[in-house]
DNA sequence: GAGGCTTTCTTCAGGCCGTGATTTAACGTG
DNA sequence: CACGTTAAATCACGGCCTGAAGAAAGCCTC
């Protein structure tokens, strides 16, 4: 039942590539030497595959250091110029566009605001393709260099056929009405690049997972705390997509069966009681006409001024929130869980102690001591970050996989 | 952060076993011919591999079939008598060993009451040790020919480090009182078989997922309704289990925060609302002193005769049962959920389309399309088959690794 | 400053693996 | 009984990883 299907011997140089690959992109320079000894590949094949990795430029040595009287090792490194990534936030007011050198360092941005036509998928799209082509003028990056674009958008993203270059992959969204948007099909008439689309909050949960407070954990959940709450599950070091990769749906989870009237339609669901707008709107004492954020921000600070409905309120959502964590430590038995998003970055440094409370009362004794509840560290403009992680991961677990054009050009 | 480590050309090998043995066991007698056509690898290799499963004794040619003019195919299968398992189901009120082929044809059970000692640990090592000498004894059995021993226990179970052959395996149980007995140490000072201890659950799923309602899905969820409520996940064709194996501990949900008081000393858990005992319980006219399955069963005739308690309550339990079904898809969006356990199967014929229902509403409406709910197939007795199925399952993903001694008894 | 020591990296034979073409086997047909 | 057809076995080939032996690059001592 979990046949990897065929396997031939190039197979496994593709397998020594991808692991050296990661392995020097993650923990920083590193030698031959303790490449081999980190994963397990013989000095040999580490020299050889090292060897391979030079050639197609996707790996320099930098600097060597001396070794107690013998000859010194000569550090290796991804050069992070090497080749370029694009990560997009369609967001709920923009549409942000992020040009990124291989080592997530952004080289430049694109805004634009959403404010006249809304959500229409036609405008994100031509958006999205404007701010790529401002992105790579304005800092003469060659497209070619560019191993893809991954977007994040809300709602939830149905991949499609692999086989189809991302142009199977469609959109349904019951916040921004958009149903079966073919996404992948209407950035492809805009461009040639490699597209990678994900829900803007499991982008963001990646980036918390490789840059944040998530390094490291092999499982882990990241629950997403802003105008609506997410969680985006970490197994095995990959993200959990089940069966169309829309897992992890967390937010409309039931809390009580039969309660409070949620925007899915639904009732009683955890966004219905915690989610930034639920909590501004019940209660109900936000400057008229303020940001979701201002009115959060007032919240809390009506809170910490010590009045009594604004303290209740966050006391119960933090029990809500606790519980409700109790239920993924429980279903998904994570070594760490991360609250994220720009809600819980607000509300953490109040909440936390409460929210771990509820989280012990809730949860089963044994899987929660396997457990550590702790605060993100991204704030929402990770998500392009995120984003750009997707072609970012197909790159590394391809062993180095180039685009044609610029696998020529290493050649040459 | 997802590396599999040091790949050597024999691990392509160990695949290619795997792989066809696997086909061959699950897919019935295969030709070599077909075998290369699903397995993907080359009819050079096929036949090389399967003349090593022949000379070990690991598949055997069984008949042939013509083939329009041409050379007749040789029809292969996994022998059913080459090798044993032992399925153990330490249950609520007894302990029970049954002895199986590599088919899972039962070839004979054991049976002991667990009235007089409650469920202290010594003296459940002891039934299992002693059962597991009967079912050899019985029939004759080498010990030499059995996989492995198979152990479904209730609680959570804590796999130890997995070099040390089980003797690292702890249980926790809040329900029988076992505070982390180490019953891998406690077998394994009584037998010599190789073991393998799970959730008693999460075995019972897995005889659904291999021979029940779940066959051929790749991401499913087995929600076990019996006295309590638990759920056996499956992502990739293999068993979800997180950090420390206990993923999936579902009945622990809450459905309404601060509600009902669970046996579990929390509050608003889902077991307490749709467990057999607590729907017992609560409609509170079982005949005095039944069995729980005795009491349930009257409920169940009570709202088939029209009662109008009875039937509300069961109408509220579907609906409670439906909502927590949709956290389930929403969380981890699979292709198929699978009703089973013994309570399950006695309420599903009348609660399966009210649980339907009530998925459909509580649920996203994009991954609900996604998934079918289903009832289970296979009754309680199946978690003797089920805990049977964990030797068989490291025996088929290894390749056909046998013991010791019974791989010498072939070379002879 | 030359030889020796230590440590790192490279090279190479050896054993396997899967592929794909070729050969051999087994069967029905005319 | 020769022929066409299909299934299985065989084998040369290019690849891969390992492990051992050899080369490289420093430091230390005399």
């Amino acid at each position: 039942m979990a046949e990897r299907g065929k396997q031939t011997v190039r197979d496994l140089r593709r397998g020594s590539r991808s692991t050296l690959l990661q392995r020097l992109y993650f923990e920083g320079p590193l030698s031959r030497q303790e490449l081999g000894q980190v994963s397990g590949l013989s000095a040999g094949s580490v020299s050889n595959v090292v060897g391979e990795l030079l050639a197609d430029g996707l790996v320099e040595e930098c600097g060597s250091v001396e070794s107690d009287g013998g000859r010194p090792r000569i550090l290796l490194q991804v050069p992070p110029g090497r080749a370029h990534l694009v990560g997009v936030d369609v967001g709920e007011t923009q549409v942000r566009v992020a040009l990124f050198d291989l080592g997530l360092t952004e080289l430049a941005a694109s805004d634009h605001p959403l404010s006249d036509c809304g959500h229409d998928s036609d405008h994100v799209v031509e958006l999205i393709l404007t701010g790529l082509a401002e992105v790579l003028e304005s800092t003469g990056t060659d497209p070619a260099t560019v191993l893809g674009v991954g977007v994040g958008v809300p709602g939830i993203v149905e991949q499609g056929d692999p086989g189809t270059d991302g142009a199977g992959i469609v959109v349904h969204s019951q916040t921004v009405d958009w149903d079966a948007v073919p996404i992948g099909r209407m950035l492809r008439a805009g461009t040639d690049l490699p597209l990678y689309v994900d829900n803007g909050a499991k982008t963001l949960g990646q980036a918390e997972m490789w840059f944040g407070a998530g390094r490291g954990a092999r499982h882990a959940v990241v629950a997403l705390f802003g105008s609506g709450v997410g969680a985006c599950v970490i197994a095995e070091g990959a993200r959990f997509r089940g069966a169309t990769s829309s897992a992890g749906e967390w937010g409309h989870t039931k809390v009580h069966v039969g309660g409070r009237l949620c925007r899915c339609g639904s009732r009683g669901c955890l966004e219905a009681y915690v989610g930034a707008e639920a909590l501004v709107e019940r209660w109900g004492r936000a400057p008229a006409g303020s940001s979701e954020k201002a009115g959060l921000a007032a919240l809390l600070a009506a809170a910490e001024a010590g009045e009594a409905d604004a303290v209740e309120l966050l006391a119960e959502a933090a029990e809500y929130f606790g519980a409700a964590i109790a239920d993924l430590i429980n279903l998904f038995n994570p070594e760490r869980i991360v609250i994220g998003g720009w809600a819980g970055l607000m509300l953490g440094p109040r909440l936390l102690p409460a929210i771990r409370d509820a989280a012990t009362a809730y949860a089963l004794r044994f899987p929660r001591a396997q457990t550590s509840i702790d605060l993100g560290r991204l704030g929402p403009d990770a998500v392009t970050v995120g984003a750009a992680t997707l072609p970012l991961w197909h790159f590394l677990q391809s062993g180095g996989e180039l685009p044609a054009r610029l696998a020529a050009a290493a050649a040459g």
